[in-house]
RNA sequence: GGUUCCGUAGCUCAGCUGGAUAGAGCAACAGCCUUCUAAGCUGUGGGUCCCAGGUUCGAAUCCUGGCGGAAUCACCA
């Protein structure tokens, strides 16, 4: 691919005002802009930064700006200046070679992987003791894109989950199922094993409240106090010491659930459509944790209390002091992470690791962050926490006890269930098979749901309402899906062979407005992924596809590619329209997204 | 209380590395299917960009101070 002719004129801008100026362009301030519908141009350069500069007027300087870059740059065709905004045109054939180099690559816009050292990114991170729910589903959707995203742009990506498999939550679920599950298993309860797990951690804290309150009628305590001392806690806490000693039975029934709330998982990620290179465990990160914090105590960055409990001091840092390690020798949540973050350095070298995590744990990021820099680590600024806003429900933040928490696969059978619904009604599909049908459907609800929560800025918190937030029509992914479908309907009337032996033969001065528009906007691809990368924003990607659609819509609506006449204007937008499809394809791709031939 | 983030149309969101008259979708209303998929297209109405200052040729965008909301400041994870 030739070089993108931003930069040629970029380059341009800064030669000309050298020469004619004899002045130095501040880096960055030459900056190309795409010219607003309402003016005539391509690029737009904005010269008030150099009228200092040109000691000239605004207009002025543009005309001289732009008179040379008419001589200079073979592609500019014309220029016209309002006000202190210089117009750019190019000849309608450079747009039209760009759709000829762009069409015959099945990746347009990806970049080969090209950067030696990779890129670790964790997502999901679920506790072992609860089902996944819509925060979850936020948080795969976004790692999974932006693993994505990254990999096309050019760097080599691996996606990681560390699941938190060991604490004294994990300990809550097993001691309930012990004293009152009678033995129960996923198979015997024809429930998924997450589910099964997620039940006997709510029993368990069901009867903790139980045991709480009788404390605190009968001994008077405070709530905080009689949770503490209830036999039920004590149980679990027990039980986690033993676990840290490897106690056999507690090791076997650990695995045994364990166990189940993967396969559960695994059925869940699986639909979703997400997938890890690596699995990590923190009952198997979390010793070496342990061992760098002594490491850092006998450096002296850590210090011990009487206790014997390990701290750092970060109040230099502007925060807290901070536990590191119990008074019992038994790890915090912390401490796991140390020990993940240098097990993961030194098995991957990675330039970046990148931490897919809920903006809820900004302070526990800073803090691992400068512990890891107190030690010396050399990973320590390689660190980033891509911080997440909160999913809301209209009722506020999901809540497990109010019972508002929206599961995952129940989500996912509801968006299945409308894309069948709305699918029926419109009545296109009575000639699929039952399985292309249920495909179809699956593909539809996912799109949806995928594309609704991953067109929101990663950053802010965003609003769910299950019962009207999914729509199928407007900025949706069914809308995008069906743009893709309708296109993909042409292209296969228009038949295989003609499509093979076609070739682009257009008079630049019988392409329309539209149409270029559309080319331009798809010359636009490349950029978008580059600045969604460096933002980490899969809803750039999401806003621009949907802006590609509604263009390609308006085209369509406008004018025909098969009955047209004119065979050179057929082919043209035969091959505009299947460019356009890839890159809707492509687009999709990396926010995860399938799209349907036909739907 | 400290720290961080957020506040744009009735609702959900774009736009925010300062640039021309602030955009979409939904909802409401009015149109468009003998022609490539109407999950589409076109139009109408709808805004003190939370408020007040400041910087600038130019501020929704940057700075300061308010107001409102969220998160966090755990020997939970």
């Amino acid at each position: 691919m030739h070089e993108r002719v931003e930069s040629i004129i970029t380059k341009a801008v800064t030669d000309i005002i050298r020469k004619e100026f004899e002045e130095e362009a501040r880096p960055g301030s030459v900056v190309l802009q795409k010219t607003r519908e309402e003016f005539e141009g391509d690029f737009t350069l904005v010269v008030f930064p150099f009228v200092k500069l040109s000691k000239k007027s605004p207009e002025q300087t543009a005309e001289i700006i732009g008179k040379k870059l008419l001589e200079n740059i073979e592609v500019v065709k014309s220029y016209n200046v309002i006000k202190g905004f210089l117009n750019i045109s190019l000849y309608t054939q450079y747009w039209l070679d760009f759709l000829s180099a762009a069409i015959s690559d099945d990746g347009y816009g990806f970049s080969e992987e090209c950067e030696a050292k990779p890129v670790v990114v964790e997502f999901s991170s679920p506790n072992t003791n609860k089902p996944l729910h819509l925060g979850h589903i936020r948080n795969n959707l976004l790692g999974y894109s932006i693993a994505k995203i990254l990999e096309a742009s050019g760097k080599k990506v691996y996606k990681v989950n560390l699941v938190n498999d060991r604490g004294i939550h994990i300990c809550k679920s097993m001691v309930a199922w012990k004293l009152f599950g009678n033995g129960i298993t996923p198979e015997k309860s024809g429930k998924k094993g997450d589910k099964l797990v997620g039940d006997y951690y709510v029993k368990f804290e069901n009867e903790l409240k139980e045991q709480a309150n009788k404390l605190m009628i009968e001994k008077f305590m405070s709530e905080e106090d009689a949770r503490k001392v209830s036999p039920l806690m004590q149980q679990a806490q027990t039980m986690l010491v033993k676990w840290e000693n490897k106690d056999a039975d507690t090791l076997a029934i650990w695995s045994l659930m364990n166990g189940w709330v993967y396969e559960g998982f695994d059925e869940t990620y699986k639909r979703l459509g997400v997938s890890f290179d690596k699995i990590y465990k923190e009952s198997e990160t979390y010793l070496h944790g342990k061992s760098i914090v002594e490491e850092g105590v006998e450096k002296g960055v850590f210090y011990k209390k009487d206790d014997g409990s390990i701290w750092v001091d970060l109040q230099d840092e502007g925060l807290d002091e901070k536990l590191l390690l119990r008074a019992d020798g038994t790890s915090v949540y912390i401490t796991q992470d140390i020990g993940t973050a240098d097990i993961r350095y030194k098995e991957a070298q990675p330039a970046e690791m990148i931490y897919v995590v809920g903006n809820e744990q900004n302070y526990h990021f800073n803090v691992l962050k400068k512990v890891l820099k107190k030690l010396n680590k050399p990973y320590a600024d390689n660190i980033f926490h891509l911080s997440y806003g909160m999913v809301e429900l209209p009722q506020g933040k999901m809540k497990s006890r109010e019972g508002t928490v929206v599961d995952a696969d129940d989500l996912m059978d509801e968006m299945h269930k409308t894309a069948k619904e709305i699918t029926e009604i419109l009545g296109k599909t009575s000639d699929f098979s039952d399985d292309e049908k249920e495909k179809l459907y699956e593909t539809i609800g996912l799109g949806a749901l995928k594309y609704f929560i991953l067109k929101v800025d990663p950053k802010k918190n965003m609003m769910f309402n299950p019962v009207e937030s999914i729509d199928f029509n407007g900025n949706t992914g069914p809308f995008i899906q069906y743009t893709h479908a309708r296109i993909c309907s042409i292209l296969r009337k228009a038949g295989e062979n003609r499509l093979r032996s076609i070739f682009l033969r257009i008079a630049p001065d019988k392409a329309n407005e539209k149409e270029i528009k559309l080319l331009k906007l798809i010359y636009s691809f490349p950029a978008v992924l580059k600045e969604a990368a460096e933002e980490y924003s899969p809803a750039l990607i999401a806003n621009y596809v949907y802006e590609l659609c509604k263009d390609f819509n308006q085209f369509y609506h406008d004018y025909s590619v098969l009955n047209e006449t004119d065979i050179a204007i057929s082919d043209f937008r035969l091959l505009l329209s299947k460019l356009t499809a890839q890159t809707v394809k492509n687009s999709m791709s990396l926010l995860g997204i399938e799209v349907p031939e036909r739907m």
